[in-house]
DNA sequence: TCGCCTATAGGGGTAAGCCCCTGTTCGGCG
DNA sequence: CGCCGAACAGGGGCTTACCCCTATAGGCGA
């Protein structure tokens, strides 16, 4: 199985191509260090697979992913997410990605996203299918809201340091409404308390850091 | 020479020590996923040498550098820059680092720090010195209140949505000491609850939101 | 040497958050 | 129409956070 390697760290090139040449039938026949001479490496030499960073000069992964599957689709193409986060998986696999890995588990569940896609299948981190599954269910797969507009209100001013009292003098609600609004959001986002709901409200955009 | 590895990357541990291996005169000893088990390691193993990434949960590598230095002192300390970035330049020589590289130039940097490091000297990349050279131009009064090394700790931990328990656990303190850091660190920036301090640690880039 | 700060730890209390329930009202939708 | 989910409200219980207070040990500078 002939893999090409993509990200801007040397570094982390070298830790992939060491766990990638440990084994027998895979040959890594290049490396690239920006997503455009990913997607010229790729297209030219036809690689069986292409495992990319999320996060590369020039071209993101996800761009370059779309130029490879444009220009040479019979290239399979594993996304590598630099951070923890899954907020990438749609686009990625929207893009034509086959697999979406999160880097902190790249050594375990890699080689398992290899073989899936040596069999042509798609290959989901369990992290991943979680997510996906809770957002096509909590959302019917398109871009609507996850939370109510009322939890969500409520959401935003829990992350701006409100206590329960205040928010239900503001809205005009009884504490307990409060109270169950946000246990509501918190459920669904599958959080334990209110800190976590702060950071989903700046990754939201709901409040400025 | 004894080397520690942390970073909570696997693929970039494993890369490390691919990197280092190739040396025949250094051992890697021990790899760490975080920086409280950095930490730990580092104190029992006592190696010539440990390399940390900045970006880490639970400690980041300058507060486990800060940890490390106070209870192993002989333990040198190189810190790995996630991001093409040098703003912790400054903090992490104050914290004891012996070295400061970017982990873009790792491949290349990294061996040469080492080397320095095993001569008893520091190691700074021509852009960190001159980064360092304008940060000491620019720095003249802040006139904040800072937190103590210890509060930034707990700061960070209470921002990453740990219970006050679990925080006394990682840093083998009471869950009173927990709580009066905690107050102390609130008082200083005239906060009234975690969630004011969870905003606080992201826009200080204690944590990412 | 004397203070001051930091780090450590505890006592004791109030307030708040979090979690398990039940229930009503209302509007939309198969 | 009958069902479902959203919004509303509450009971009761347990845990946690938050706020006073005291106290010791160590380091460091005036």
């Amino acid at each position: 199985m002939r893999v090409l390697i993509a990200d801007d760290h040397g570094i982390v090139r070298s830790g992939l191509r060491l766990l990638l040449e440990r084994q027998p039938d895979i040959e890594v026949i290049g490396e690239a260090a920006d997503g455009a001479e990913a997607r010229d490496l790729a297209v030219r030499e036809r690689p069986d697979l292409a495992i990319l960073d999320v996060k590369m000069p020039k071209l993101t992964g996800l761009q370059a992913t779309r130029e490879i599957k444009k220009q040479a689709p019979e290239v399979a193409v594993l996304i590598l997410s630099m951070h923890d986060d899954e907020r990438y998986l749609f686009e990625a696999l929207k893009a034509g990605a086959s697999g979406y890995v999160l880097k902190a588990q790249a050594d375990t569940d890699l080689l398992a996203a290899i073989r899936a896609v040596e069999r042509g299948e798609p290959f989901l981190t369990p992290e991943a299918q979680r997510t996906l599954i809770k957002d096509v269910l909590e959302r019917g797969s398109s871009g609507e809201e996850e939370l109510t507009p009322r939890e969500e209100e409520i959401v935003k001013l829990v992350a701006e340091a409100n206590t329960t009292k205040q928010i239900a003098e503001v809205l005009h609600l009884s504490e307990k409404t409060v109270e169950n609004h946000r246990a509501n959001a918190m459920r669904k986002l599958g959080m334990r308390d209110r800190v976590e709901l702060v950071r989903y409200a700046i990754r939201r955009g709901l409040i400025e850091p």
